[in-house]
RNA sequence: GCCGCCGUAGCUCAGUGGUAGAGCGCAUCCUUGGUAAGGCUGAGGUCGGCAGUUCAAUCCUGCCCGGCGGCACCA
């Protein structure tokens, strides 16, 4: 047999591919559509094996959907704008630009060598003006309508890179490059309305039934709606204010208010305390205690007591205290609450050290109003209202609704609905990124550049290499003249958050070409992407934003659909053991042996056989060194075993756990297949198929492309390798004719089922058993239900639930007739010998069980 | 604390209200002119624990234990 050889078979079928433009993105009205991508990468110049796994499954995708006869769209692209670039830029002193694009040449060269079929004529990297300058279009057309605005925001600013940072790159409180201590600066930013788009973004996720749960859950909490009650309180005698906003989501139990609270920096609290030196020193030591996440978490409530009193909306004459308190956040609601401790355990906890009535008014099914009373446990189950006057007897919903009412006919407040969301801050003090088109007039003020200006681009000489903003630098690049006024005036130097590039590529792609940003006729051919591939940690970020920008783009008639993606599928990572010296210093794979002793391993150095420990097992990272090189996969067992391996040894959305067994398991399959087809005898003419062999193909058809809908390919390709010991022991050599013509069905269709995978090996078996054109081109394999199905049935016997023996029935058997084989078998009877049968109950095809005593 | 997912062979995982499976690993043997390879055979499981429903539970229900992830003073 000729070993199987993936470097020169490879290569030869990725030619044939591009020569016949196989992948080419057609719209094609005789065929239903199909969009499937991958999130684009960052062209951070090295691909890793979390790239091949996520890329090989969505190739998968867009193979099989291609052979089951849909028009398939599956593009490529690059995240190319970021702070890596600049980072690469101030420590070695290279340009962003060159080194993105280099880094995109390599990165391309290996996505390439993967196999994947992609239609690479719409490529595109988010830096080309050619992209950017179209975001800078719609961003400009948001801003007419008003969902894009400048507002002043604390940000954190990093003050030795010159730079605000997200959230993600402080750690500890530090910039996480410099080290330095951030600061919390109030600047001027740019923000876009997501918050318009709250509601509808909660609402949209119910119709997203093709997305896993877990994100549907997470982007609902990100958002966080709440509905209830936003009304003001009236002080009692003197006061630094009018009256004071609440908001509340349980105004049915306004009866059970026990104090009203507000935040440490609400406006009320400051006013106190200018007058007040101690509620100023509760202040100061609230702010000085809200350092770390954990403390905030654990802190104590506590509180201080203004001495204001404000008027119960429902009894002008009760009159409740106002507290400062601790866990009260400004920047929720409004800052300020009533508090009813009965129902509410923070409430109570802050009641029960200040000692302040607490009065339960919702009755827990099966209580006692007489009798009930609250411990240290507040009640927020379910139950009917009491001791609330007007209130009493209606359920919680009732009784919100009418608290609600009757708030609203006395014009103290309505119905609010309130979100966790904020909007989102696009401003980046960063000059690798898109440039907000607007400049700065001193007459005109924010003046957007008129849309035959676009794009703006960057200029040419930029000069990297210093901390801070290079644009903002640049001696020339930021003065312009106004396009109302013809004055002097000044660009804006910030540029877009890389998050603005990545919602809406998907759109771009339908038509990378198109002179306007979004060409309505491919979008709306294209679009919405069917099935989208990713890791998990967007679940909220990305996910969210281009949910929102798709909805925006489509209320300015850019596009037609309201929702980007259908269906959303998450991948798991690429995970591998971690190896240690002695001395703490992380090992890479390549660099150990392992050796089997039994059933336990040791790793040592290889070379100086130094005994090295075996760690956990995690995703491949650089700084735990335990990645392995996708390239070097490829070149020693064939990107087919790569693919292969990263898709088999775990369901899609769990990690995969790699390993060197694993792989050259892969290698072994890759070169039994191969055995098979190259031992290939033709049947001859009219040989009648051998039943079984052809009843197990169908079997595996059906297996496989169940599997393969269903994002199983873990299953089906176990499916496969079953098959193939099936194949093994029917070999080609020496069989009987109708062996031989089963066989050609068999290899007919196991070419085409592995082609997804293996898409290089699948078109060599194709090729060897004289196949039709190429397999990217054959349509996928029917099966017949009738063969999938068993002639005859093993049903097992049970004696009182125990397996007792079995019988042979014909596939749909009649449980009479079933019980009459069952009576009549030697084996059975001698197991009822001495019992009297109560009971025979047949499973048609499954079982039998006799009740017998 | 709340929500979600998971627990099946040494490892990674299929699977089903009715006979417990695959790949890898391990062991035995064969091959030594596919040879830094190939093949045969085999061992290995109280299906996380306890209870319930059922003729029958790994599967359904409840409780508990363990692991992972997300959210978390959000009024």
């Amino acid at each position: 047999m000729a070993r199987y050889n993936p470097k020169e078979t490879e290569p030869k079928w990725r030619d044939a591919w591009a020569s016949a433009e196989a992948f080419k993105a057609v719209r094609d009205p005789g065929k239903p559509k199909y969009y499937v991508l991958e999130m684009f990468p960052y062209p951070s110049g090295r691909l890793h094996m979390g790239h091949v796994r996520n890329y090989a499954m969505g190739d998968v995708i867009a193979r099989f959907k291609r052979a089951r006869g849909f028009s398939v769209l599956h593009p490529m692209g690059w995240d190319a704008f970021g702070l890596p670039a600049e980072n690469a830029a101030m420590e070695r002193g290279v340009d962003p630009k060159g080194w993105t694009y280099d880094n995109i040449d390599r990165m391309r060269a290996e996505l390439k060598e993967l196999g994947l079929s992609i239609d690479w004529s719409r490529e595109f990297a988010t830096c080309d003006v050619g992209y950017y300058g179209k975001q800078q279009a719609w961003f400009l057309d948001l801003f007419e309508r008003g969902l894009v605005y400048r507002k002043e925001s604390v940000v954190n600013w990093d003050p030795v890179d010159q730079t605000v940072l997200a959230n993600e790159q402080v750690v500890d409180g530090r910039g996480w490059r410099s080290g330095a201590v951030v600061e919390k600066r109030k600047l001027n930013q740019w923000a876009m309305r997501i918050t318009d788009y709250a509601d509808q973004l909660t609402d949209d996720l119910k119709a997203l039934d093709r997305w896993p749960e877990k994100v549907r859950v997470m982007q609902e909490n990100w958002i966080g709606r709440s509905k209830g009650l936003r009304f003001r309180f009236h002080f009692a005698g003197d006061a630094p204010a009018e009256s004071l906003e609440v908001y509340t989501t349980r105004p049915d139990t306004l009866f059970g208010a026990s104090f009203v609270g507000v935040a440490a920096d609400h406006p009320l609290a400051e006013a106190v305390a200018a007058n007040d030196p101690k509620a100023a020193a509760f202040i100061e030591e609230c702010r000085k205690g809200a350092a770390t996440e954990a403390e905030i978490e654990t802190a104590e409530k506590r509180g201080y007591d203004t001495g204001l009193k404000v008027k119960h909306p429902f009894d002008p004459n009760w009159e409740l205290p106002v507290w400062i308190a601790n866990f009260i956040l400004m920047d929720y609601g409004t800052g300020a609450i009533f508090a009813c401790p009965a129902h509410d355990q923070r409430d109570l906890d802050f009641v029960r050290k200040y000692g302040l009535p607490v009065k339960p008014v919702v009755l827990p099914p099966g209580e006692d109003a007489a009798a009930f009373a609250v411990g240290d446990e507040a009640y927020t189950g379910p139950g009917v209202i009491y001791n609330s006057r007007f209130l009493d007897g209606l359920d919680i919903e009732a009784a919100k609704a009418e608290a609600i009412a009757r708030i609203e006919a006395q014009g103290d407040g309505e119905g609010a609905t309130v979100f966790r969301l904020r909007d989102w801050g696009v401003s980046r003090q960063r000059a690798w990124g898109c440039p907000i088109p607007v400049v700065h007039c001193p007459t005109d003020g924010v003046v957007p550049v008129p849309k035959d200006q676009l794009p703006v681009a960057h200029p040419a000489d930029i000069e990297f290499g210093k901390a801070g903003n290079a644009l903002e630098r640049h001696p020339t690049w930021k003065h312009t003249t106004c396009p109302v006024c013809s004055g002097p005036a000044t660009r804006e130097t910030d540029t877009l958050d890389t998050f603005v590039d990545s919602s809406w590529y998907f759109a771009r792609f339908a038509n990378p070409w198109a002179d306007e940003p979004i060409s309505r006729e491919d979008a709306d051919y294209w679009l919405p992407v069917d099935q989208y591939i990713g890791g998990i940690e967007h679940a909220v970020l990305h996910l969210l934003y281009a949910r929102f920008v798709t909805k925006a783009l489509a209320d300015d008639g850019q596009l037609a659909v309201r929702e980007p993606f259908a269906g959303l599928f998450t991948q798991g990572m690429v995970t591998h053991e971690t190896y240690r010296r002695q001395n703490g210093e992380w090992v890479e794979p390549k660099d150990i042996e392992i050796v089997a002793e039994g059933k336990t391993r040791r790793a040592m150095l290889v070379g100086s056989g130094e005994p090295v420990v075996i760690g956990d097992v995690e995703k491949m990272s650089k700084s735990k060194r335990n990645t392995v090189a996708p390239e070097e996969i490829f070149d020693v067992y064939g990107v087919d075993a790569a693919r292969l391996f990263v898709l088999s040894d775990s369901p899609a959305e769990r990690d995969v756990q790699w390993t060197t067994g694993g792989v050259q398991g892969a290698w072994r399959f890759v070169n039994r297949v191969w055995d098979e087809f190259d031992s290939h005898v033709p049947a001859p003419a009219g040989a009648e198929p051998d039943p079984e062999l052809r009843r197990a193909t169908h079997k595996l058809i059906r297996q496989v492309t169940e599997s393969i809908d269903g994002f199983r390919f873990n299953s089906g390709i176990a499916r496969l390798y079953e098959f193939l010991n099936l194949l093994k022991s029917n070999p080609a050599r020496d069989a009987a004719p109708a062996v031989l013509a089963a066989r050609q069905e068999a290899l007919s269709a196991f070419a085409r089922l592995i082609a997804p995978f293996t898409p290089h090996l699948a078109e060599e078996c194709w090729a060897r058993i004289g196949g039709e054109g190429m397999v990217v081109a054959a349509p996928w394999p029917d099966f017949d239900p009738a063969l999938t199905e068993d002639a005859v049935k093993v049903l097992p016997v049970q004696v009182n639930g125990k397996r007792r023996g079995e019988i042979s029935a014909p596939a749909g058997a009649e449980p009479a007739d079933v019980e009459k084989l069952v009576l009549a078998d030697p084996e059975i009877a001698s197991k009822l010998e001495g019992l009297t049968v109560r009971k025979i109950i047949v499973v048609k095809d499954r079982i039998v069980n006799i009740v017998a005593a």
